[in-house]
DNA sequence: CTTCTAACA
DNA sequence: TGTTAGGA
C-alpha cells in the first residue's frame, strides 16, 4: 500500500468533525457504519476515529442519498466499484460487472420509470427498491 | 463535555 | 431518522 493510501486511511477525526464536514447526523453516520459503508477505527476509549478515506465515502453516500438513491442502491454502487477493481487486478475471472456508476444509475432510473412496472410495491428483488 | 449503545410516547 | 437514557 502506498504511503499516500496509508495517510488517507489514518484515523484522525472524531464524529463531531465528520458531522460538520458531511452535514450528516451522528445517528446517520453510525447507521451507515452498521451497514458496512464505512469502518472507522476506534480510540482506546472506544470512540470512532475517521480517516480522510472514511470522509470521502461518507460524502459520496450523502451525495447519492440526496440524489434519491436509497441505502441498497448506495451499496450496489460501491459493490459494483469493488467488483470492478477486482476484475482489474484479476482480469481472468468473469468480466461481467464492469458497469460504470453512471450506467448503473441510468439503468436503475430507467427501470423505475417503466410504466409497465407496478408502482408503490417495494418487494425484495425489485430494482425500484434502490430509490425513494 | 463528547461519544457510545440500545431502544422507542 | 430523531431522541433519550445511562455509562464511559
Amino acid at each position: 500500500m502506498s504511503s499516500k493510501e496509508i495517510r488517507k486511511s489514518m484515523p484522525l477525526f472524531p464524529i463531531s468533525i465528520v458531522m460538520k464536514l458531511t452535514d450528516l447526523s451522528a445517528r446517520q453516520i453510525r447507521y451507515y457504519e452498521e451497514h458496512g459503508l464505512v469502518a472507522p477505527a476506534r480510540s482506546q476509549g472506544g470512540k470512532r476515529l475517521f480517516s480522510y478515506q472514511d470522509l470521502d465515502i461518507l460524502l459520496e453516500v450523502k451525495d447519492l442519498l440526496d440524489q434519491g438513491v436509497n441505502l441498497a442502491g448506495v451499496k450496489a454502487v460501491f459493490k459494483q466499484r469493488t467488483d470492478q477493481m477486482k476484475a482489474h487486478v484479476m482480469p481472468h475471472a468473469e468480466t461481467k460487472k464492469d458497469l460504470s456508476d453512471r450506467d448503473l444509475r441510468k439503468y436503475l432510473r430507467q427501470e423505475m420509470m417503466d410504466p409497465s412496472r407496478p408502482r408503490g410495491t417495494l418487494r425484495q428483488g425489485d430494482l425500484s427498491r434502490f430509490f425513494h
